[in-house]
DNA sequence: CAGTGTGAATTCATTCACAGCG
DNA sequence: CGCTGTGAATGAATTCACACTG
């Protein structure tokens, strides 16, 4: 499989996700010394089956030796690469409130690849204070930013009646993909791509298997 | 359908988060005083298939009116005792820095049912701060507080390290939901209901899509 | 021979299309 | 008539099972 570029377009989207899994564990193993994993080890990590994990592999490529296995290093750089993690990825991040600011400080972003080069905020409060290293700026300074400072990747955890026009703004900047956090779906635009993330959808989700029945009426 | 009691497992996993995403479109729609919806309508509000969402309400029971739409009041309530959501949650945040003093401030919890009954961290730093009317308290104290307090679901927001510590202890204590914020899958209990919460795995599918191409080696 | 890579089989989810009802 | 509710058709994802290779 794999004779050149891949069609990521032909990648299942359930693969993707997984993807990043892997990674963290085969992060995991390399800091544990280990030298080489089986599918069938990996999938007993993951509580996965061995086949999904062989399988997602091979939309990329062939990674591993028969009756070997797969080589912890090498496999953790060819899903970085798949995964484009390996590029360095600029980021800011749009509300500076408790979740935004929770963001800014997660030391896994930085870790794989994603540069965080801006938190901006509406609110006189937050403005100028320093985040990590980062000052948060006013928000009215974010198209001119958005000039001198090509950005990927926008975070939104700003509130939901403002998600929409934030969002407006950063795409009009040229940022090409959005992590949405706020309780709001976003207009699809061609080109960007858009990730909604629901944190009350979780807990609902819990909620749903643990509320034992659900009579009618 | 629906002649009785409905059996969950028989409902597709896929169809949970998307009621969750239902109802606020719809308490949306409440507050603008919008009294029926046809799932049409619902569905170019979620940009979504109205089929789709009939089939979804189909695995409860029969909400609408034929030739109608639904009224929206009745379907909100069908759907959140559904969800379960209508139920009390007693909920408890495991891990008090930046990600879990947002959740705990985070209003959307509240609104649906979720009632945080305490926060706790290990770290003397915290211990004693108060979060919107909830004080932090130390951990130590967690496995007394489930004896006195009975608690539904715990969020975990601490260091990957000691999630599966922490899920143990709250196990322990007859939690029977989690939500892990904590980057390390936890081992699966029966009777327990864990859902991960991957926000790094979120920005990695985005940068995915981003990286136009995947070149081999 | 152990473990990968992958067609084929199966399971799960979405969408279509229309009968049936208010 | 218009829109629901739902079998039947399609499509996507997962799992099986085994040929193949180092």
């Amino acid at each position: 499989m794999a004779p050149g570029p891949i069609d990521k377009s032909q990648v299942p989207q359930a693969t993707v996700p997984r993807l990043a899994r892997y990674l963290r564990v085969l992060h995991r193993l390399e800091s544990e010394g280990v030298p080489k994993v089986s599918s069938k080890e990996l999938a007993e990590r993951l509580d996965a089956n061995a086949a999904q994990i062989r399988k997602d592999f091979s939309y990329f490529g062939e990674f591993g030796v028969r009756g070997v296995g797969y080589e912890v290093e090498y496999l953790i750089d060819q899903l970085s690469r798949c995964l484009g993690v390996s590029e360095k990825w600029k980021v800011i991040i749009l509300g500076a409130g408790k979740l935004g600011s929770a963001l800014a400080r997660y030391r896994g972003f930085q870790e794989e690849g994603f540069d965080l080069v801006g938190v901006f905020d509406s609110s006189q409060r937050v403005v100028g204070l320093d985040i990590d290293g980062v000052t948060v700026r006013p928000e009215r300074e974010l198209a001119e930013f958005l000039k001198d400072n090509p950005v990927d990747i926008a975070i939104l955890t700003v509130p939901g009646e403002v998600a929409q026009l934030v969002a407006d703004k950063v795409i009009a900047g040229g940022v090409k993909g959005i992590v949405n956090f706020a309780p709001a779906r976003l207009a699809s635009v061609d080109g960007v791509f858009i990730r909604q993330v629901d944190l009350s959808t979780e807990l609902m989700v819990v909620s749903f298997y643990l509320s034992k029945e659900c009579s009618p009426r």
